[in-house]
DNA sequence: TGGTAAACGCAACTTACCGTTGCGTTAGTA
DNA sequence: TACTAACGCAACGGTAAGTTGCGTTTACCA
């Protein structure tokens, strides 16, 4: 069996990053019901062909889109302040940041919506669970320091979190109010039996 | 100008009821982005012409279809025992009960779904106001009768439960874990300041 | 009870996008 | 420089959207 010789540089290698990220843009403006292949091909200056050659079903273009351009999908690297409510804040408002750019707007639109399709619907999940890692990582730091009771449920906290905060995304695109965000998650700190920083005493 | 004669009842209104009906069945099914005007058609009974001559496009179906049943789209009204944590409780877990019939599926999933359509997007953040309603008059009556603290945001606790609830029904199809909408619940009050009941005593 | 026309069924049509195929051309690799 | 993987181009068939014309059914009213 003689292996063809794969052509990793060059010409190849341009095509699929400028197809992949044109693919999340255009995930970012339509969605995933309104993406047309044939619009992708063409705001990437390339050839519908070349797509449907290397991507044979749209399912499988947008999975390629999120997967691999891994250093956009990925969630912000949690910079830990030791204090968990500043720290859930900068994570959580990096959605906001990440719609910055065009690709970014594709990914979080990603991280709100039904695909439709099942294949999709899992890469979307993955992505969640993703996303929901670094915030995951500051909770568990902040109850091995005595922040949070070592009953809490971290898990139920951020189901709560989250589903608070994916969900303001989802049914407005304007950007999170940050004032919001602290809200939301003092009084789900709160909740879980947090001690309450002073009202004014956050770092803008 | 003649008017003309309207034909209210008999056979227009059978048809009307059961392509709206349908529409909500298949919508349940397939999704938004999935929804075939021929699969609606043919499932009512009825020649697609029929349905393009009275819903011009596929966005105006869905709407007239979640519009006009109001019977179905209408949340539950929340029958208020007094006590605000089961009655929440009672409420959430309605969204469960809703999916035990084909076109109850068919409101839920527009209570959690993106369109894509600007017009149906509108409607569907006006079915969720409506499904806020009776928890918005749930928690403004435990405030009022002190069982919430005077100064609760109830704003942002409806945004927090619902975001959580509703994401999770979108993110699997299963029906809702009754005990964990419970622990949400008691998250949510618990961070507000409302006096938590005992952990056993609940009505199951 | 019969006449009128609103509403429906049916078939044929245009348009748009999907996804495929064949073939010529470009350009990375040896 | 020779080879060929990968791309561009054009044309194709398939599916569903949405439209139109015309004949048929049937609700409404005199």
């Amino acid at each position: 069996m003689v292996r063809p010789k794969a052509r990793v540089g060059g010409r190849s290698a341009r095509v699929v990053t400028r197809v992949l990220e044109t693919t999340l843009e255009v995930l970012g403006r339509e969605g995933f019901a309104g993406l047309r292949i044939e619009d992708v091909a063409s705001c990437a200056g390339v050839n519908k062909t070349t797509i449907y050659r290397r991507w044979p079903t749209r399912a499988e273009l947008v999975v390629a889109a999120l997967t691999t351009l891994a250093t956009l999908a990925a969630p912000p690297s949690a910079v830990e302040s030791g204090e968990l409510e500043p720290d859930l804040l900068a994570l959580f408002m990096s959605a906001t940041t990440l719609r910055a750019s065009p690709a970014g707007r594709g990914v979080v639109s990603a991280l709100i919506a039904e695909g439709g399709d099942p294949e999709v619907d899992r890469v979307c999940a993955e992505l969640r669970e993703m996303h929901r890692q670094p915030a995951r990582v500051l909770l568990e730091h902040a109850r091995a320091r005595g922040e949070l009771p070592r009953r809490a449920d971290i898990g139920l906290l951020l189901d709560v979190l989250t589903g608070a905060v994916y969900g303001r995304l989802r049914e407005c695109p304007e950007p999170l109010d940050r004032d919001w965000v602290r809200r939301v998650i003092r009084l789900v700190l709160s909740g879980v039996g947090a001690p309450s920083r002073p009202r004014g005493s956050s770092g803008s």
